[in-house]
DNA sequence: CCAAAAACAAACCGGCTATCCTGTTTTAAT
DNA sequence: ATTAAAACAGGATAGCCGGTTTGTTTTTGG
């Protein structure tokens, strides 16, 4: 009797896609459920994948945490909030664009997770040095871009000024999205803007 | 043969300095360490009782939370950031009073462990709906006083911009704090305080 | 063809939350 | 005063899930 042999689907080694896919996962969990509420397991099961494949590319669950940050959330502050900004007309045009336009995208997907940043600084950057500096370097960048902005525009405006004007833009939308999560609304963030236009428009 | 008693302490009941010492020192440890990073057990050698002591008093974890933000959290909301407000000379004196109080506080203390507010609205308010209004209602209380305030030092001030002037300060002390932890800096609370401080006395 | 990389599979120890049962203290009615 | 009931605290345990480790098999590049 000729054994039927079930024909598993051969396997097909591919370690950058299967790096992104699990970094895709655990960004996405991080960010809806919390860093300390995730489990391996969780990131391991979404990304279909085992528990020795993510250990292969992440050692420990702190190496994927900073992986993330480093890798997903940098970059999605970036597109979502700095280039807006660097590519607008104005930088108080830019701010405008940031912010409503985030508040569009809340209020077309139902639930408000808040801003991915925002969620790891809190939750990690007083336990840990190493995501303390990661988060800080995003923060920083950030600050940065929007001063070199401001200064761009109003030339008149001296650097440290500048900087304070910074600050207070990405802790308002830090702090907004932080109301907005909690009271699920994109209000916050609205009534943000309008002032910070009125701010900015003197 | 007489047997040697060891005198243990006689036990004393007394309920409301328990129940009291458990919520202090889980305000603490959550504000320090995260919701999820602290467990009952922390909590229970912290307040140097036992597991069945604090199951009495608060029947699950969840329970403890909820307690730890309408208690203390609030109560914490409403000293440092309410009242100080409402008994200035002026909102923008009282806003002036609160950035700067809470930076020269962190500066004393050396470390930054941020608005407890801000730290479980963001670990928490996603995962659980009854944590999210618990911690919105904070918010509000906040925003509405702080809006009221406002009105009443400028009654020109219609009550829509009054809000949304008030969102934009809570906004911004909260995100401020965020940086503030992540930088383990008061310098961004400062900034804040300046920007903030020019938009209001226009 | 072989060595190294990549992916799989299973199980480990430890700590977590929740619960149970026991014993003690307080309260209040008789 | 006495005593029954209620409130309170102690301590141990169960069951589960956490992150990590350990072998082994499969794939792939040189």
């Amino acid at each position: 009797m000729t054994q039927d042999i079930i024909e598993r689907p051969r396997r097909t080694n591919n370690p950058q896609a299967m790096r992104t896919r699990i970094l895709d996962v655990a960004a996405d969990l991080f960010q809806r459920n919390g860093y300390n509420a995730t489990s391996v397991h969780d990131v391991v099961r979404g990304a279909a994948t085992t528990g020795g494949a993510l250990h292969h590319h992440f050692a420990t669950k702190k190496t994927l945490g900073l992986a993330v940050i480093a890798e997903r959330v940098a970059k999605e502050v970036d597109e979502t909030a700095i280039q807006p900004i660097m590519t607008a007309t104005s930088a108080a045009a830019g701010i405008h664009t940031v912010f409503n336009g985030v508040a569009d995208t809340l209020e077309r997907n139902r639930a408000v997770s808040g801003c991915p940043l925002n969620n790891l600084a809190l939750e990690l950057s007083l336990a840990d040095t190493d995501f303390r500096e990661a988060v800080n370097t995003v923060f920083d960048r950030w600050r940065s871009a929007l001063s070199l902005r401001l200064r761009a525009d109003r030339p008149d405006l001296d650097a440290s000024r500048a900087h304070d004007l910074a600050t207070l833009v990405v802790a308002s939308y830090s702090g907004a999205m932080a109301m907005a999560k909690a009271s699920q609304s994109a209000e916050p963030l609205r009534a943000c803007a309008k002032q910070l236009e009125t701010l900015l428009g003197s």
